[in-house]
RNA sequence: CGCGGGAUGGAGCAGUGGUAGCUCGUCGGGCUCAUAACCCGAAGGUCGCAAGUUCGAGUCUUGCUCCCGCAACCA
């Protein structure tokens, strides 16, 4: 172990492809920033990078969506996204981004060293490719029937449905997503990262030399893959967006997202210094990566992976990974819109971006998921950061004025010994807590200073006190460790509460050590309230957002003729036997008379529908779809359900009763 | 049935073997310098259920029940 000399603290880069909300804030950019605040507070030499990570698929596909190229979608949401931090405050030293010539240039060198050091392993592949729309298609981007279960939805890398994972050549009537063509099999050549191999070499021993320092939750992911056994990994696609592959005749192959992202840490400590060499090779650097937890395997694994065969870079020494954060109990969707974005708080709480951060860091999710909720926002800040904290500010300052003429009257702590010994402890406490990256618990003791601070001056009664013959000399050891109070809070509070640490040295009238005779400004509030009316509008915002999603995502599919509709065989059948199917969540299997025969259905709708309730239901059915089988039946054909906007099923059935076999059309 | 996460006083959470704790809310009291704020006290939990290991379990083991999430995007 050789002496930590400086820090590299990087914070996992934002995908370029849309805004920032609260859940990359708790995730990661917050975290990281209070952790470096708070080192450089010591005195620590930090050095703090992030920025947009502008590669992969998504982008060019949001890019094809609404038909300009995928640089005009990664410039639109740079600007954005720098633009939002910025004005929140983040203290990055860097922030640049991943299609940067400088990002380019040191992911290609990258690539090459490891080409050089014949690392790779070329491998020609056959992968499905969408002719019309000229690219090979990703796992996810293919779908098709599960040969496991028969769900007609599963995807190229997993059926949701059952579970399985399930390489895209399993599929059954595999079609592009894209555009729902079927796709053909073209040979293409990619270079692999042997992953297996270098599990065996290096990173057994690097996971195990974690053990008791990493959390629980990221050791606990990296063993389950290493027991899995790793893989060898793909670290160059077919695509026209990306960091070309450094090759002669490598036209049209660019490298795998995930292999350029993390060197975007590299290039942006470059494009900061020139010194960049010293921060990622000396060995008296400490790294460390904040992400979320679904970057875990990237950061534990594959990132250290490339660096440990690169050879000449350190290796991470931190993860300290967050879990997700919820808002109002449900997952934060950006499809749904359902997120509170950094910008629009910005706008809808001007001059509040302390709060945030005390919201947020109260509740990051740091060993569990999390849930943010405005009418906790509100508490939160209402009954703490105004009630606790700001109160108290408030309460030594008027009084100063009221009684000393806001002048810092001569003290001694013999009045005060036991409050100030607990505030010089918790002061401590904040700061190793902080450093062990556990931020909820160290603002909590932030907190309990200004408590601290609050009962001392409701105990010492200072506006007793002054009335009293000859009560001054107490009133001034009280104010006097008040004021000191005040300043060890403000001090410590920097990294957590960076503005409101700024206005209270403000308040104060300077940053040093307050002294005697020394004259403080006049009492301003810190914070202020937080009304209803604003955070019932901040819950309608959310419920409208929703609504609006709802009606604006309506998208048809494509126009089909005639011809097409009249391939199906719609009948009207009833249920007359139905039954749970064994192992099968969801599954009921269903006997229909369809007037002419009996068949027997598997329909998905078991969490609606009690056997026995269904009996005598009139449904329509498809009668021609061809046969499949489900959980080991053949269902033959498939009923047909309405789905409410809650995802509550109800049959499609003839208003009136008709005899069982009638067409529909 | 698959994977994962949960179940601790009214709410939200902390607590990985040794008298069950924090914030908010409720009730009572004190104070009036302060943004109807502050301080003190109280009520309120058989720590989802059952069995087991142990001198001792919220904390370990097993079984069970219930809840949540599991297309993409996304920390």
């Amino acid at each position: 172990m050789s002496e930590v000399k400086r820090h590299l603290v990087t914070c996992a880069l934002p995908y370029a492809n849309g805004p920032i909300h609260i859940g990359h804030l708790a995730g990661c950019l917050l975290p990281s920033d209070i952790y470096v605040r708070q080192l450089r507070a010591q005195g620590k030499d930090v050095m703090f990078v992030c920025g947009t990570d502008e590669h992969g698929v998504p982008i060019t596909l949001r890019a094809r969506k609404e038909n300009v190229s995928p640089q005009e979608i990664v410039d639109r949401y740079y600007e954005q996204i720098k633009g939002s931090l910025e004005n929140w405050g983040l203290a990055f030293d860097n922030f640049s981004r991943t299609s940067r010539p400088i990002h380019h240039d040191t992911s290609r060198s990258f690539f090459k060293v490891l080409l050089d050091k014949d690392v790779f392993d070329e491998q020609k592949t056959e992968q499905f490719y969408d002719a019309e729309a000229k690219q090979f298609l990703a796992d996810r981007y293919i779908q098709g029937t599960c040969p496991k279960c028969g769900h007609d939805a599963a995807y190229g890398d997993q059926c949701e449905k059952c579970g399985s994972s399930l390489s895209p050549s399993e599929l059954i009537d595999p079609r592009s997503t894209l555009t729902g063509n079927e796709p053909i099999l073209k040979e293409t050549k990619n270079w692999y990262l042997p992953l297996d191999q270098i599990q065996e070499s290096f990173l057994n021993d690097f996971i195990s030399s974690k053990e008791g320092v990493w959390k629980p939750h990221v050791l606990g992911q990296c063993k389950s893959w290493l027991n899995d056994g790793l893989k060898p990994r793909a670290m160059t696609r077919d695509l026209d967006w990306g960091v070309p592959v450094p090759v002669d005749n490598a036209e049209g192959k660019v490298m795998y997202v995930w292999f350029d992202a993390p060197i975007g840490y590299i290039s942006a400590t470059k494009e900061a210094t020139t010194l960049w060499e010293t921060w990622w090779k000396d060995p008296g650097t400490e790294l460390t990566h904040f992400i979320g937890k679904d970057n875990i395997v990237f950061h534990c694994i594959i990132f250290p992976a490339m660096l440990h065969t690169h050879g000449d870079y350190i290796l991470p020494t931190h993860v300290p990974a967050n879990e997700f954060l919820n808002l109002e109990g449900q997952k934060i969707s950006t499809s749904r819109d359902h997120a509170v974005w950094l910008h629009e708080y910005l706008e809808d709480f001007p001059g509040r971006n302390d709060e945030l951060r005390y919201v947020l860091t109260s509740i990051m999710p740091e060993n569990a998921d999390a849930d943010f909720s405005w009418s906790d926002y509100q508490a939160r800040v209402n009954n703490e950061l105004v009630a606790i904290l700001g109160n108290w500010v408030n309460r030594v300052m008027v009084l100063t004025h009221k009684f000393f003429d806001g002048v810092i009257p001569t003290w001694d702590d013999s009045d005060a010994k036991d409050e100030l010994a607990e505030v010089a402890s918790l002061c401590e406490e904040v700061e190793s807590l902080t450093t062990q990256f556990k931020f909820r618990d160290a603002l909590s003791a932030l907190m309990r200073i200004a408590r601290t601070g609050n009962k001392y001056l409701q105990d010492s009664e200072p506006w007793h006190k002054i009335k009293e013959e000859g009560g001054e000399i107490a009133v001034a050891n009280c104010l006097g460790a008040s004021i000191y109070m005040m300043w060890q809070f403000a001090n410590t509070a920097q990294a957590f509460l960076p503005e409101t640490s700024e206005k209270m040295f403000e308040l104060l009238d300077s940053k040093e050590l307050p002294q005697a005779g020394q004259t403080l400004n006049k009492p301003a509030l810190l914070f202020e309230k937080v009304s209803d009316e604003s955070i019932e509008a901040q819950k309608e915002k959310l419920a409208n957002k929703e609504e609006d999603k709802n009606m604006q995502e309506v998208t048809l599919k494509d126009e089909i003729q005639y011809d097409d509709f009249a391939k199906l065989d719609l009948r009207v059948g009833e249920i007359i036997e139905a039954q749970k199917v064994p192992k099968a969540d969801r599954l009921l299997e269903l006997s229909l008379d369809m007037g002419f025969e009996k068949r027997t259905v598997v329909s998905g709708i078991a969490e609606h529908f009690n056997a026995e309730d269904i009996i005598g239901q009139q449904v329509i059915v498809v009668c021609n779809l061809a046969p499949r089988k489900l959980r080991g039946i053949m269902s033959q054909g498939m009923i047909l359900m309405a789905e409410d906007e809650d995802g509550t099923l109800q049959f499609a059935s003839p208003g009136t009763k008709v005899s069982n076999g009638s067409a529909v059309s």
